[in-house]
DNA sequence: CCGTATCCTCCACGATACTG
DNA sequence: CAGTATCGTGGAGGATACGG
């Protein structure tokens, strides 16, 4: 029974987590953002073994977050492209990058995410789609507390 | 040799995602910017066992995103309140938070990052400290091309 | 180049039991 | 309530070799 699945879990966050899968997913999907293609961009950027690499590009097509589309058909040649779905998840890396870049950087900060300069407020906040209204993470949690649950 | 470490990689990501550690760490500091101190707090919110919890919280104190602090001498109590450093790691859990939410709720998105609402632009998007520039994470990322490797 | 196939190791994670 | 101690295991992750 290793390894709970959060798959089904009401929070948005353990479900998003448990669809991308793992640290290396998240920097394959950097590397995507960042323009890569083919399995040797991936692989030259990374310091992932080839097989291990072959299972994470499988799953995260297999969740929807990359395509694997034939670029050739003699040597058939395959490249991985960004979903919508993966295209969309540059959010993600974007906060892990300024965070990461804020606090982790040894020559200092250099990018930061951009409503942290232009807004009056300490960080980016959400907002609540129906009401329009500024909402934070615990505003949002306290909200769906009773249908809440992690668990799976 | 299990698990390459990127705490030395070049690239903030990478650094980010060594030091937070992994998934648990996550929902944990979500549980924690949503008011959890108390170890009960979380293991209530988490479907984790005790001593699982016990370590990756002592981890989490270790690299600075948590503080264990004693509320109580007798009996001797500790609560474990984000630091600065966790304050900051919102950004990445309201990343996680709307990614999830847009597109994985059954129910449909209810939040989203508040830029996407304000900004012509489609997504969030870095700015340069220096030059005050847009940049997205594709151009942070050339940028750094020559000195980043993400190998350790 | 672009991967796949095999094999192996080890430790993250979980179950369980116990304590002040 | 807030943990610690012990133990077992599966599978993530790596090394290596091979192939079209």
């Amino acid at each position: 029974m290793r390894r709970v699945s959060l798959s089904d879990a009401k929070c948005p966050v353990a479900r998003a987590l448990d669809l991308v899968g793992d640290w290396w997913s998240v920097l394959i999907l950097r590397d995507a953002l960042d323009g890569a293609k083919r399995f040797d961009d991936f692989q030259s950027s990374l310091p992932i073994a080839p097989n291990m690499l072959t299972r994470r590009l499988t799953s995260l097509v297999e969740v929807g977050l990359l395509e694997k589309r034939k670029y050739s058909d003699r040597p058939v040649r395959h490249e991985y492209v960004l979903t919508p779905l993966g295209e969309d998840f540059e959010d993600v890396v974007n906060a892990f990058l300024a965070w990461g870049n804020r606090n982790l950087a040894p020559e200092g900060p250099t990018v930061t995410l951009v409503n942290r300069n232009t807004l009056q407020d300490a960080q980016p906040i959400l907002v609540d789609e129906l009401s329009g209204k500024r909402i934070t993470s615990r505003d949002y949690f306290r909200r769906n507390r009773a249908k809440e649950a992690t668990s799976a």
